[in-house]
RNA sequence: GCCAGUGUAGCUCAGGGGUAGAGCAGCUGUUUUGUAAACAGCCGGUCGUCGGUUCAAAUCCGGCCACUGGCUCCA
């Protein structure tokens, strides 16, 4: 092979021969016109690439395109830049934070001075983006040193970028440059501007400087930027979708639950519909806790001080804790979690090794408070109900344990349609975060990841994410739109068990402290229902809609036929309503349709003689005329089996 | 808590310095109906709240409250 050549390996594994030091660009050409035309950067050997960068020696590549997250990540990052110029243009005096990509879109954070910036100003941003990027700029790089960036940005009187500067080593520092603007950054970028065609900026928020509330708040700009005008309207399409199944406004029009500036702002108020939402999934859950081996408890909604002190929540979390009150001599709070109130039941009786494991679990109402910000609808309240469950085990049953509240929760959101994945919180080496001993942290980390493993779980670790007690695993679910939540956690926890002084006497006759599992597969009742309310877009399940069956008369002369038909069906628990009302069918079915109830049943003279039911689907129509044992068995089966909606996603 | 925005009838929304408007819902009557809206009449609002400017405020200004999107936080 001639030494001036080098060998690069493609991502589907095939090799070739290129001269050294051809560009990523050079490359795409190589390939076809096609690719190079939308060629927006390359990855090196795992490393995120300008275009024009020369590759120096054998490696594997791959262009990234707007196909790909690479791409796309690279197409946003300049997409910060040109918003920025754009800013730059209108507002000459604007300093700039920091502008990166983000999952969908980009954002940058700007200091406007007194200069107010607000809605009005977004359109001409807008317009002057796409003004500036018909230019067809290069993103051109440049070295520089810590002395001239620091120079550079003085001059300028912005004090952020000196601020980040000065973290940098000398030697490492880039600016890059397209049109008037030039910007400190590690890159890389799209070839030139002229490649983003369709910008959209969604969203004005306050941004504190490096996160730091006590720094000065920016106004960071969001926005989104597409190769392609269609592919920012299939996006607008996207957020009308998103709107339509938002769970604050299904949650009213189904009449889920209400707020109420009375009874006090994240205080949600269970309307009938809801309560027999929730009810079901909690007896959905509690049916499967019990076949599981789990007993249920019952605790109070407040509790002494000390509980709290000696679990160590107090002082830790003692920002979202209401004010303790006086209850004769002594402090007693609302309750902020559940764990000590079962801690203290475990340890009403001497255990025995034969008694474990005891799994404790309740729907228990907790109490934090939230700043006023941050409450969103079910989603994020002041008080909520966790499915929680606490399971007391010694170290030998600890792996079979975790294995089985893995099993039970994958089940669960199983039946809602719900992908899951996997992410192991453990702690990072910032080890006062934490409480106890750091060998339980490892000998606990250590115990989930085989667990994993042994599961042949597809996992990802993230450090950093454990709770102060102890590592997680945490259920990631995807719903019908493909949003992520983080829902379900289980938790091992070595501390609780010495703070409450918890033990069993063993096979041995010696006393030894059990582990525990904290573990709540929905997590909160109100932020699950929530979640379900989006992914179902309000078309719940049979089994869980509140009305299931509407009976609708044709005219009130065969009220009393449907009646006779929803009595069946209440005698085995179906929930059903008959439309008594003196509306045509048209408005019968159109009220049904629109209250999302799974099925109508129009009844008229030829059912109430041939005793059938002509029934419709929601959002199918007609699907038939059924003698009415059929109709019966079928929905006593589907209800029974928790099948999903016919056309859910 | 902070930044930006919103607040008019039960709901969706129009209006805008000179005594408040529509559709739907509700109520009453008529209609007795065959697969997504029958017809008519009626009821319904201190224009979130408190204060200021003005001869006059729902409208302009300010405080507060609630809600929305973010930031910080999340056992």
């Amino acid at each position: 092979m001639p030494e001036d050549s080098i060998t690069l390996t493609f991502p589907d594994g095939a090799k070739k021969e290129f001269k050294k030091n051809i560009t990523g660009l050079e490359v795409a050409e190589s390939i076809s016109k096609g690719l190079a035309r939308n060629a927006l950067s390359v990855t090196v050997n795992g490393e995120i690439k300008d275009l024009d960068v020369p590759i120096t020696q054998d490696a594997t590549i791959s262009i990234n395109t707007w196909d790909s997250d690479e791409g796309q990540y690279t197409f946003w990052h300049s997409s910060a830049h040109l918003l920025a110029e754009a800013v730059q243009e209108l507002y000459p005096d604007a300093k700039f934070g920091i502008g990166p990509p983000i999952e969908t879109g980009f954002y940058y954070d700007i200091d406007f001075g007194d200069e107010p910036f607000g809605q009005e100003q977004i359109p001409e941003v807008e317009k002057k983006m796409i003004e500036l990027a018909r230019n067809k700029s290069e993103f051109k790089q440049k070295e520089v040193s810590k002395e001239e960036a620091l120079e550079f940005y003085k001059a300028r009187n912005n004090e952020y970028k000196v601020d980040l500067i000065k973290d940098l080593e000398d030697g490492t520092i880039t600016f890059y440059e397209q049109g008037s603007f030039t910007d400190l950054c590690r890159g890389p970028h799209i070839p030139d501007t002229s490649l983003i065609k369709a910008v959209k900026l969604t969203n004005l928020a306050g941004a504190y400087w490096r996160g730091d509330v006590n720094s000065k708040q920016l106004t960071r700009i969001y926005g989104v930027s597409f190769p392609k005008q269609k592919l920012l309207d299939e996006y607008l399409e996207q957020l009308e979708e998103a709107k339509k199944r938002d769970h604050k406004k299904l949650g009213k029009e189904l009449g889920i639950y209400m707020m109420d500036r009375m009874v006090g702002s994240g205080l949600p108020l269970w309307l009938p519909n809801g309560a027999v939402l929730r009810r079901t999934l909690e007896a959905f859950l509690r049916d499967e806790q019990v076949r599981r081996g789990y007993k249920e408890v019952i605790t109070p909604h407040i509790g002494n001080i000390e509980l709290y002190k000696t679990s160590g929540h107090y002082p830790y979390y003692q920002d979202s804790q209401y004010n303790p009150m006086q209850v004769d001599d002594e402090e007693y709070m609302l309750k902020p979690m559940n764990c000590p109130h079962h801690h203290r039941i475990y340890s009403n009786d001497l255990r025995s090794y034969r008694d474990l494991p005891l799994r404790l679990a309740e729907f228990g109402t907790v109490y934090r408070y939230e700043q006023s910000g941050e409450l969103n609808g079910l989603s994020r309240v002041r008080g909520f109900t966790q499915d929680d469950a606490h399971i007391y085990c010694t170290h030998n049953q600890l792996k079979d344990e975790i294995k089985k509240t893995i099993e039970l929760t994958q089940f669960v959101f199983k039946t809602f349609g719900m992908p899951v994945d996997i992410r192991l919180s453990f702690r990072d080496e910032n080890e006062d975060k934490y409480g106890g001993e750091s060998e339980y942290w490892e000998r606990a980390q250590q115990e989930i990841r085989e667990v994993a493993d042994e599961m042949s779980l597809d996992y990802k670790v993230a450090l950093g994410e454990a709770s102060f007690y102890g590592p997680k695993i945490d259920f990631i679910i995807r719903d019908a739109i493909g949003r992520k939540w983080q829902l379900g956690t289980v938790q091992v926890d070595y501390v609780m068990p010495e703070r409450f002084d918890l033990t069993y006497i063993g096979s041995d006759n010696d006393k030894h402290r059990p582990v525990i599992i904290h573990r709540a597969p929905f997590g909160s009742m109100e932020r699950f229902v929530s979640i379900l309310i989006e992914h179902f877009a309000g078309d719940f399940p049979l089994w869980l809609s509140p009305v299931q069956i509407k009976i609708l008369p044709i005219s009130e002369d065969f009220n009393d036929y449907g009646q006779s038909c929803a009595d069946r069906f209440k005698e085995i628990g179906i929930r059903v309503e008959v439309d008594s009302r003196s509306e045509m069918i048209g408005a019968k079915i159109r009220d049904a349709e629109n209250a999302k109830i799974p099925y109508m049943l129009i009844v008229g003279a030829k059912e109430k003689e041939n005793g059938t039911v002509s029934a419709r689907r929601h959002k199918m129509g007609d699907i038939g005329t059924f003698s009415f044992d059929d109709f019966f068995n079928k929905v006593k089966e589907e209800n029974t089996s928790r099948s999903l909606p016919p056309n859910h996603k």
